[in-house]
DNA sequence: AAAATGATTGAACACCCATTCAATGGAGAC
DNA sequence: GTCTCCATTGAATGGGTGTTCAATCATTTT
């Protein structure tokens, strides 16, 4: 009779395991009915667990929701560090590298940018949001800032500003991913990536060739 | 006696100056406190009005966020539209007005753009949002890209897209936005506004002169 | 095997909120 | 002045939510 039971998990799990467990039961409960929406009696019910379980391992729903905004934060900073780091990598592929880790399918999917505009959307969250994500914001603004005069000393661009592309290329980020997340039929990750690309073909022409100006 | 009192307003009033008066209440308290936040008692308090006048004035809470939404678009869809559509403007000049419609400061300030991302970051609010806003952002959209086309037949550009141009502004305004709303001391109307019209000199150099290429 | 430890459960509690509605108030009709 | 009509009030209602905690269960230790 064993035999034929289905894998049943053991009641208990590592501490680290239930956390990871109740963060992803977070993203998809926000993603399904907002921040508001989302209840602990939701949440636990999503993981397969029981309501008291989140106060256990986490102190508080607030505290619930900080942990799965950082998750979120980790896992993007990781993804776009990882290529943009290597030593023997020219800067204009670097700074490519950081825009196909913003579209990347890991981070740029419905459930994740629900998550993350439910943070933005928040007058209450976006102070939670600024003290886990500000420092990595700017990580990223001055790295790109960083390969943007880099790529203007190689090919002696003039008239063109790093820090102002930097500011530009996160303004794009942010609103080409609010329009794949609202208009998911008119906007995809490609269609944004390809965007992005030509914007900077449009400021450093030698570096990134392909279809320009449109 | 009566000299000295302070101007009371009357007990009653026509039942549009309530509902504009509760939507602007709501606007206030929704950048305050967020939408989930935004409670009856609330929204009433702020307005200086009683609990029970919401569900007279309007049907539910609800009705009152689909209110205020609406008065957001259309107060948006105004402003865009006096400048852009008079018959002797320029095509460049009426782009530029668009821009600027975007970062003008009675729709672009920091109580309305809290009260958008608010809408854009619950997803139940999201359908409430596409179902009022879809129309006019495409509207927005089309008359762009149309715009876009007449200054690349002006100016004989080859390799500009019209329709990516007019897709890039629409990601450059809502990222920019956001960038205005999370991060007050770093982006400014100015600022975003300015990063705007860089990119149009980028893509039309005969049509937008000025600060090329930053 | 028994005890001790720590994870898990879910009912109970206290609080908050949208909605309802009977009572009140005031402006205009006559 | 009286009456009628409707806007307005705010207490009461019912439903929902985060948190607590005593009881239960499984694992590890002895």
């Amino acid at each position: 009779m064993s035999a034929v039971m289905p894998a049943k998990s053991p009641r208990t799990a590592p501490p680290e395991a239930r956390r990871q467990q109740l963060i992803e039961a977070t993203i998809t409960s926000i993603s399904k009915y907002g921040i508001s929406g989302t209840t602990l009696a939701r949440v636990t019910q999503e993981a397969g667990l029981s309501l008291g379980i989140v106060n256990f391992h986490f102190d508080s729903k607030e505290a619930l929701l900080r942990a799965t905004l950082k998750h979120l934060a980790d896992e993007h900073r990781s993804l776009w560090i990882k290529t943009s780091s290597r030593p023997d990598t020219a800067p204009a592929d670097k700074l490519k590298a950081i825009v196909d880790a913003q579209f990347h399918p890991r981070v740029c999917n419905r459930q994740k940018l629900a998550v993350w505009f439910a943070f933005f959307g928040e007058t209450r969250r976006r102070q939670a949001y600024r003290h886990t994500s500000e420092v990595l914001d700017m990580e990223r603004q001055s790295v790109t800032t960083d390969l943007c005069a880099d790529i203007v000393t190689e090919g002696g661009y003039t008239d063109v500003v790093p820090e102002k592309v930097s500011q530009m290329l996160e303004g794009l980020f942010d609103g080409l991913w609010l329009n794949i997340l609202m208009y998911p039929g008119r906007f995809n990750r490609q269609l944004a990536r390809d965007h992005v690309v030509s914007y900077l073909s449009l400021c450093f022409p030698q570096h990134f060739p392909g279809n320009r100006g449109a």
